[in-house]
DNA sequence: GCCAACGTTGGC
DNA sequence: GCCAACGTTGGC
């Protein structure tokens, strides 16, 4: 099982909109790295949901409930998209400024490659984010 | 809104 | 196949 960071901005794709659709396949990947990442995703793969730019903080985990196929918003061949279903929201939303302070996380690919908008996460970065959103 | 980082494109 | 120009992302 692997364990993955996707990124959303609130306003084009939020946490709470996951929520209420129940589901959604993920689309609009356009970067061969990030593709890569999402053909590499396996049913029940465990995926952290980041909202960039605005809040800049993880607020929940998601499933892969869905492996990769041709992403239904383009014709190109190029492109897939994966299934994600809503799993559990954190009780606090971790910051990427906490992130980046946690020495446990200094090189998460979130700090490390900003740009990147699908990525793996170690195991022990994956619990870490989970333990700082829902400590004590 | 600016700009740095970095991926992609296209001319040679 | 190199590399400069360009476009996009995302933190600030």
């Amino acid at each position: 099982m692997n364990h993955w960071l996707v990124k959303s901005e609130p306003h084009k794709y939020s946490w709470d909109k996951f929520n209420e659709d129940g589901s959604t396949f993920w689309d609009g990947v356009r970067n061969y790295q990030a593709r890569n990442n999402l053909r590499a995703m396996e049913k029940g793969d465990l995926v952290l949901f980041y909202h960039s730019n605005e809040g800049k903080e993880v607020v929940g985990i998601a499933k892969v409930v869905k492996e990769f196929y041709q992403d239904p918003t383009t014709e190109d061949p190029n492109w897939v998209v994966v299934d994600l279903a809503p799993l559990e929201k954190l009780k606090r939303a971790v910051t990427l400024e906490e992130i980046k302070k946690d020495s446990r996380l200094e090189n998460i690919g979130l700090v490390k490659q900003g740009r990147l908008s699908v990525m793996q996460l170690k195991a022990e970065e994956f619990d870490r984010i989970v333990e700082l959103g829902n400590g004590d």
